[in-house]
DNA sequence: TTGTATGCGTTATCAT
DNA sequence: ATGATAACGCATACAA
């Protein structure tokens, strides 16, 4: 054909964008920042457009008008939206999924809608099981705030404890928030300050953790010589820590482009996609932040 | 008006999207991942939203078509883009400056166009005056690739020792790659093995100090008593690390809030924008990587 | 097969 | 002022 395409003047007439939205806020509007997501929206980002469809952002109170989420998807006409980092519990948030667009959710499942998955379950039990095989038994977990990946976790947590025959006391298990080093901080005071202290503190993740070796310097302790540690999410900081930070990586790379795939296959499939659940299995990476103790 | 709004609609139109492009690309496939720039496009983002432009990714090879950067953002109608993170040297990337549609470029200039810069000459001299001052006068320095950035940073360093009346040998300053932890491990395996070794090296950034840092290690060398050592960036990294490291903070916020406020003001404002500099000031971060010698 | 007219949702223009 | 209408660029449906 001889003339240059137009992007608006095609979705104007097709009604399709070949534009993704994509829903990334975190409370402290650095979704962006966040290494973790940054990975998991790359990788988006990079299969994505190897599929043929550019990326927009979608926040609220876009300009004069003020819209939702919703709203905003409509308006750039996006064929699909992957959403994480969020509150899912967020209103906005549901009404979108629960809308006409095509919606994948990461690390969070609506009912009958596609989900890509970082599989808490496993990870869980295979990092309490490397603690418990280097004798572990007083275990102590701090975890991120009530959402669906941290109630896996914590069900996962208690499960393969009972199942190793360990007890956990309920103040060895506490709240704080993700990619928050602060409260993780806080949590690690209290768990220190404990008469009957644990040996090992897991953390919600990588970046989190960075408060708990904070306070645990502060406390004149050192890792893992006076108290194990383990992390979350694999993140390059926790491999240039010394020591090495034990922790679970999570294949962001994979998490990102099966968002991608599964949200354009039901865009151009829509009478043949079945919304479904992908789990993406990660691994465990052994540092030197566990000791192996005598019990 | 008792109807919802259409982008698509509107652009068609007016010729107006309210729509900025992201050219965010480096070698590597992995501008998200990258935490100086993640930090920057975060910012730039927040300012955008704020003044009512949306934000769509700028790549080439989009679908069925094969387009360059110029005819990306012209299929979809990008009132401004942003540019970042990539090959100046480009022919794609030059005819997208030399076009009609406004740009803002971050750490580079075109002739007579905008561009947010962050002080890489201040930065230099302050870093080797501080080491001045500690006693060093054998500083080793591993710039980046042949960059508008490290033309300023090579610039700046060898007028700052000149001043100073330090000797700087050939071998003492050694290529490598931004962002990339084993081209500076190469290079500083070099400066180790030199007869007359340098008391300080100056990394191209904190990412790639990591590089050296394992080098450094495994040479059974410590971090400051044996070499003292500057990064430059001052991500979250570098002041997690132990010792934390002595950098250069690049001011991230100001950078993507000017070029996000200036690219806006290009667009809405034509006839009396003025394309400038902006000369972004950041701040020495010191860490206790470098160790105050006797001269 | 090749060509031509219609309409998508909006804004701007023009007539009232 | 207020209201009807054409045009933006493309795809599609229909006519030739």
């Amino acid at each position: 054909m001889g003339y240059f395409p137009d992007a608006t003047a095609r979705a104007l007439k097709t009604n399709r964008s070949n534009n993704l939205g994509v829903l990334f806020v975190d409370q402290t509007q650095s979704g962006l920042t966040h290494e973790y997501f940054s990975h998991v929206l790359n990788s988006f980002k990079v299969e994505a457009e190897r599929l043929g469809f550019d990326i927009t952002f979608i926040s609220r109170n876009i300009g004069e008008f003020g819209m939702n989420y919703y709203e905003h998807c409509k308006y750039r006409k996006c064929d699909g939206v992957v959403i994480a980092s969020v509150d899912f519990n967020d209103p906005a948030v549901i009404e979108l999924v629960r809308s006409e667009i095509p919606t994948v959710t990461i690390d969070h499942v609506f009912d009958n809608r596609t989900a890509i998955l970082s599989d808490n379950v496993q990870s869980m039990h295979d990092l309490v099981c490397y603690l418990y095989e280097r004798g572990h038994k007083k275990i102590a977990f701090i975890h991120g705030e009530e959402t669906a990946v941290t109630k896996k976790r914590l069900a996962s947590f208690y499960k393969t404890c009972e199942e190793l025959g360990i007890d956990v006391p309920d103040n060895y298990v506490k709240a704080a928030l993700f990619h928050d080093p602060k409260s993780s901080a806080l949590a690690t005071r209290e768990l220190l300050e404990l008469s009957d202290r644990p040996t090992c503190i897991m953390y919600p993740d990588d970046f989190s953790f960075i408060g708990g070796m904070n306070e645990i310097e502060k406390q004149g302790l050192s890792i893992p010589d006076d108290i194990s540690v383990t992390g979350y999410d694999g993140i390059y900081l926790s491999q240039v820590l010394r020591p090495k930070l034990t922790t679970w990586r999570q294949d962001t790379e994979a998490l990102g482009r099966e968002a991608a795939a599964k949200l354009i296959e039901a865009i151009v499939s829509p009478k043949t996609f079945i919304p479904r659940q992908v789990i993406v299995p990660g691994r465990l990476l052994e540092g030197g932040s566990v000791k192996a103790i005598d019990s």
